[in-house]
DNA sequence: ATGGCATGACAATCATGA
């Protein structure tokens, strides 16, 4: 199965390259942050006639979640899960959902504007308590993906210029320590476990120039939980996305994962009795 | 040190992002 994670930036203003990037890549899952939108603006009918049926949790001009499921394979995400039990929150950044028979939860991190803000004890609050209903949703859901837009590098070779970058926000030890905590538990990083090339970034500036520099960062990142990590085949960043008329400043991370649909019920299915 | 670009709310700038 195929899955991805992609932070739109206005999914109103970008629901043509949606609707295309779904048309040409046929994923199982396509979560998306940043979709700012109200609930009852969220364009249903446009992805259903795409052949995909959604979950989501939004409001007006910020944040912002979905995750969409392809019809014709996987059907509708179930046992929905919006924002984390453990921590009350007006902002729409989490939404968890089965996906045939893996649990995918779909965050859109909080940014933490700089780390001497009110937005940083914000996001190191929001961190704590996400591991905190991970640990429940592990133990419920053993075959999990987190994905989304985590706006936390990993390390330096996350980051184009790690100089300039040094102890800013997405780069503190604060934030990459509750992001080592996360890989300390056993989830793995499916995007670096394939080895890819210094460079490999998933968000670029707008401004000067910043992708046809490459001057990007590596945040947006897909979690897997063991077994699933095991049977993953590949994981790539799309970066054709970013190079469209008005693009979203993300570009699409997707993992393919050698899994059958359903394979889990198919084995339990009772056989026909011995004749 | 600041803004640079984009989006949305709102109607000229301002909040926010990363």
């Amino acid at each position: 199965m195929k899955l991805t994670t992609w932070n739109v930036n206005s999914l109103n203003v970008r629901l043509p390259h949606v609707l295309e990037w779904l048309d040409a890549n046929r994923p199982d899952a396509l979560c998306l942050q940043e979709t700012k939108l109200p609930d009852e603006r969220f364009p249903l009918a446009a992805l259903r006639e795409a052949g995909y049926a959604a979950v989501y949790a939004g409001q007006k001009t910020y944040n912002g979640v979905a995750i969409l499921t392809r019809l014709e394979t996987v059907g509708e995400a179930n046992q929905v899960v919006i924002g984390n039990p453990h921590f009350p929150d007006e902002q729409r950044r989490l939404i968890a959902a089965t996906v045939a028979d893996v649990r995918i939860v779909n965050g859109y991190f909080p940014n933490g504007q700089a780390p001497d803000s009110d937005k940083f004890v914000y996001k190191l609050a929001w961190l704590d308590a996400l591991a905190h209903w991970l640990d429940e949703e592990r133990a419920r859901y053993p075959a999990l993906a987190l994905m989304g837009d985590f706006n936390i590098t990993r390390d330096d070779a996350d980051v184009h210029d790690p100089v300039a970058w040094r102890d800013q926000i997405h780069c503190t030890e604060a934030e990459r320590s509750r992001l080592a905590a996360l890989l300390q538990s056993g989830l793995v990083d499916i995007f670096r476990h394939f080895d890819p090339p210094p460079g490999s970034y998933s968000w670029w500036d707008y401004r000067q120039g910043a992708f046809r520099r490459n001057a990007g960062l590596r945040i947006d990142l897909i979690l897997l939980t063991q077994t699933l990590a095991e049977q993953a085949t590949a994981c790539t960043i799309d970066r054709a996305a970013r190079k469209r008329e008005q693009p979203s400043d993300h570009a699409p991370v997707t993992v393919e994962i050698a899994r059958a649909h359903g394979s889990a019920r198919h084995d339990l299915s009772p056989r026909d009795p011995a004749p």
